[in-house]
DNA sequence: CTGGGGATGGGGCCC
DNA sequence: AGGGCCCCATCCCCA
């Protein structure tokens, strides 16, 4: 029953009660430690995953648990945990991880020794007694005082006001994460903590042990990942509400000491704070990452990240276990998915294109204050050194990149011209996102790309582009556009005459009910897209469509069937499947009398009646 | 091989 | 913010 080791172990504590030296595994615990760390490089049995920024890591419940109490109540419900930006950047969690791990205090690549003031900010935030004992004592050491944590020496984040002098550039951290080739520690590249008892503790050593790449790194602070690039903020700031129903679900916890005006325990907090830089590729998350699709899994799966190491796919399946085409269904869809978001996401194609040009009011509702984009931001640019910003847009997309797989060949449009630093900005309030390489932003439609050469011939083909929107723009202005197209199909507009709509958009004919939702329509003629995907970089002109949007880069997929366990990222969805399950067909075809599950797909069986051919 | 149908994913947009 | 519904695109299966 019980043999080996265990036994002897046994024996000695039901007989003897105490241990001789020979009895015990001096190193047991180091090497469990080891493993552990080990494993967590590799994203391994990694069962949690915590947002910093725009960084993500993966790491283990129990480990975190028993680091603090802070996270042992976070993970208990949740796999995946939003930390304050505020409080703790994704460098200094970088750091926070490597010690909860190894014990030691590993330095960042940035600073030639850790910043003492900001670990001991994090370390009090994430109940981290011991770790911020240990900044404590430094900082007395080293004459430093200790609260000054979020100040000059402290998170490094810029005051809301300084947010132009920060941040320019967002290296891609996460384009490991996206296109699995940058960034991404393989799990060989990933080093492990050394064992060695060489290994510094505080302030030792300035190799780079576990954290060689990727580090959060703000090139207008100088500072590494303190968060100078993040601005977020309660209400400020470049990071994007993802509003992932995750993160609103982590337990409000106060922080332990220095108090900081910033309250973690206001859930929306939490919340906010994933938005921001890019996703970290030094995270150990991405170690394993195939897909960032397999960083998913729902609340309801929270073992979801296991098994993905041998099995990227699985991740992608519901707990019914999706028959294998599915998920190789799933798989193909993912890398189509970057060909095909041009078109879907091309604001030329199936909008009511009008000639406004980028509109300054653009974030009044979503962004508080910052500086919307566009031309706007370009202003900015005079403000500030900004340095590489990266900012892609619509045009991107349509040209079939989206930064999710293939940001380096992004903008392969040739290089010749002029380098217009005109044409480089950072979007303010979006300064933390950034999109793989594309670091030169071209100001009208925010397009990025990897190398100014590649800017600056695009820059060239705007005459053309802005005239097609102008056309597009007079043409939409003078009839109906969508909305006549969807009459086409369907009759959703019976009721939509009959209220009154006192609303009407400057732009086309399209009147509403009320002035939020006209403001709503409104942003859809405006060539920008204020709503950034923080991992991919697609731009959105809705923040519920990007969160929707993100939901599937995280595999968050709350809906589920009954019957086959498949899971949806939308409720609709969910109830349109089941009707595969049912058997109902409501849609009925008036010609032939054929009869459907879906109505889309009515709609596209009637194309084939009215169809020429 | 081709076309139709079933099913699904993603984005746009309105409520 | 989230739900709902629209569209497009696509994959797979099958006749």
């Amino acid at each position: 029953m019980v043999s080996g080791p265990l036994a002897l172990r046994w024996c000695v504590w039901a007989g003897r009660g105490d241990m001789g030296p020979d009895m015990e595994l001096p190193s047991h615990s180091k090497q469990l430690l080891l493993q552990l760390n080990q494993q967590r490089t590799k994203g391994f049995l990694c069962d949690v995953i915590i947002m910093v920024e725009n960084s993500i890591f993966r790491a283990h419940k129990n480990v975190l648990a028993a680091s603090s109490i802070y996270f042992k109540s976070l993970v208990l419900h949740d796999n995946l945990i939003n930390l304050d930006t505020d409080m703790v950047s994704s460098t200094v969690f970088q750091q926070i991880l490597d010690f909860i791990y190894t014990g030691k205090l590993l330095p960042s690549d940035q600073p030639a020794e850790p910043n003492f003031s900001t670990l001991l900010t994090a370390a009090s935030y994430l109940q981290l007694p011991e770790l911020a004992a240990l900044c404590r004592r430094k900082l007395k050491r080293a004459g430093k005082p200790f609260g000054s944590g979020r100040g000059g020496a402290g998170l490094g984040r810029s005051p809301r006001g300084q947010r132009l002098s920060t941040a320019s550039v967002i290296q891609a951290r996460y384009p490991g994460l996206v296109d699995g080739r940058k960034g991404a520690h393989t799990p060989q590249e990933l080093p492990q903590a050394k064992g060695s008892d060489e290994e510094l503790f505080l302030g030792g050593s300035s190799q780079e042990s576990v954290h060689g790449l990727g580090r959060p790194v703000c090139p207008a602070s100088g500072e590494a990942g303190l968060g100078g690039c993040s601005t977020n903020g309660s209400g400020g700031g470049c990071e994007q509400e993802l509003g992932l129903d995750l993160s609103k679900k982590s337990p409000p916890l106060p922080p332990a000491t220095p108090g900081p005006p910033l309250t973690p325990d206001d859930p929306a907090q939490l919340s906010d704070s994933q938005q921001g830089s890019p996703l970290s590729a030094s995270a150990p998350p991405v170690a394993n990452s195939a897909s960032y699709a397999e960083l998913g899994g729902t609340p309801s799966e929270p073992m979801d990240l296991e098994g993905a190491e041998d099995n990227p796919l699985s991740l992608l399946e519901g707990p019914g276990g999706q028959p294998p085409r599915k998920s190789l269904r799933h798989s193909a869809r993912k890398k189509e998915w970057a060909k095909k978001e041009p078109m879907a996401a091309s604001p030329f194609e199936r909008r009511e294109a009008a000639p406004k040009g980028p509109c300054p009011g653009e974030e009044a509702e979503g962004l508080g204050d910052r500086v919307p984009n566009g031309i706007l931001a370009s202003n900015a640019v005079a403000g500030g050194p900004y340095g590489e910003p990266s900012y892609p847009c619509k045009e991107e997309e349509e040209n079939g990149k989206d930064g999710s797989e293939d940001s380096g060949q992004s903008g392969s449009e040739g290089g010749s011209g002029h380098a217009s630093a005109h044409y480089m900005y950072r979007q303010e309030g979006y300064e933390t996102v950034s999109y793989g390489d594309n670091l030169y932003v071209c100001i009208p439609c925010a397009k990025g790309f990897p190398s100014s050469e590649q800017l600056n011939a695009h820059v060239e083909t705007h005459t053309e582009e802005e005239l097609f929107i102008k056309e597009e723009g007079a043409y939409e202005t003078g009839s109906g556009g969508a909305e006549e197209e969807a009459e086409d199909l369907s009759a959703p507009s019976a009721a939509y005459a009959a209220e009154p709509r006192p609303f009407k958009c400057s732009v086309c004919e399209k009147t509403y009910k009320d002035p939020a939702t006209l403001r709503q329509h409104e942003k859809t003629h405006w060539l920008t897209r204020p709503f950034p995907c923080n991992i991919c970089g697609k731009m959105f002109t809705q923040r519920g469509t990007m969160t929707r949007h993100m939901r599937s880069h995280l595999g968050l997929k709350p809906f589920a069937c009954d019957e086959c366990g498949m899971r949806f990222t939308r409720q609709y969805r969910l109830t349109e499947h089941m009707r595969v399950h049912s058997g109902e067909k409501p849609y009925e075809c008036q010609l032939c009398g054929g009869k459907f599950t879906q109505q889309r797909n009515l709609i596209s069986h009637l194309r084939m009646h009215t169809s020429p051919s």
